[in-house]
DNA sequence: CCAACTATTCCCTCGTAGGATATAGCTCAT
DNA sequence: ATGAGCTATATCCTACGAGGGAATAGTTGG
């Protein structure tokens, strides 16, 4: 059951490079902010490496939105460090995702679709 | 042999939503504003809709960025409206939308060797 | 001849990305 | 044990773009 507050996840679309990483990266497990740029940074290829105010800045924001909250886990506690502020994709953040992967095949195909776009046999 | 006052096609990248569009409207064609909203409105099947302040302004941005230009093109005579402007992609504006593309291409490999994704068989 | 549509342009507001910076706890080599 | 460098979170600030609204005016068709 849909809650009725919540925005219909389409109408958050287009989602930034950043916030779309981000979802990205918790789809698979709960992190912290920190283990979010490195893991971004690696799953990308060293192609999107986010700065901490451009990572703070978008959790806060999605927070606001409801796409992800704070999660209670902790790792093993030898190697915890307590600073750490784990977070969790909610399902609502799971379905923006997915409307946002959506999204992108389309516009790929749409790419795919047109004449101009250097190929690579 | 690369203007060397040119910025480096990456460097503009990601182009917003509106940008790419009416770079790949404009590379199949020379358009006018307001052909450029009925084109992109059309081959995004109604997903991508441009205001006229979202397009002018878009297309401002990209005359300065060297994107577009002016095209002195004009339609048959007995079909034509004087009040249209015409632009022109260049070959700048082809070799951006081409990483554009590629970039995109790369994001929807990313996003389909994640897990979460909404499988449609 | 008037309404609706085509076409371009400007103003203004809101929100985001990201550089710079602050703060502080943690780790490890010497 | 100590200081350098790394891990970690947070906030400030600026620049810039998306897009709503509205002004202007030429064009078309009923």
């Amino acid at each position: 059951m849909r809650d009725v507050n919540e925005p219909r996840p389409e109408s958050l679309l287009p989602l930034s490079v950043p916030v779309f990483q981000i979802l990205l990266s918790l789809a698979a497990q709960d992190r912290h902010g920190y283990g979010i740029i490195g893991d971004v940074r690696t799953r990308s290829r060293d192609e999107v490496v986010l700065s901490t105010s451009t990572l703070y800045g978008a959790i806060k924001r999605m927070m606001r939105d409801e796409l992800v909250e704070r999660s209670e886990m902790r790792p093993d506690p030898e190697l915890d460090d307590e600073r750490r502020r784990y977070y969790r994709i909610t399902e609502f953040g799971r379905e923006v995702a997915s409307c946002e992967a959506q999204r992108i095949g389309r516009l790929a195909e749409m790419v795919r679709n047109s004449e101009f776009v250097t190929r690579t046999p």
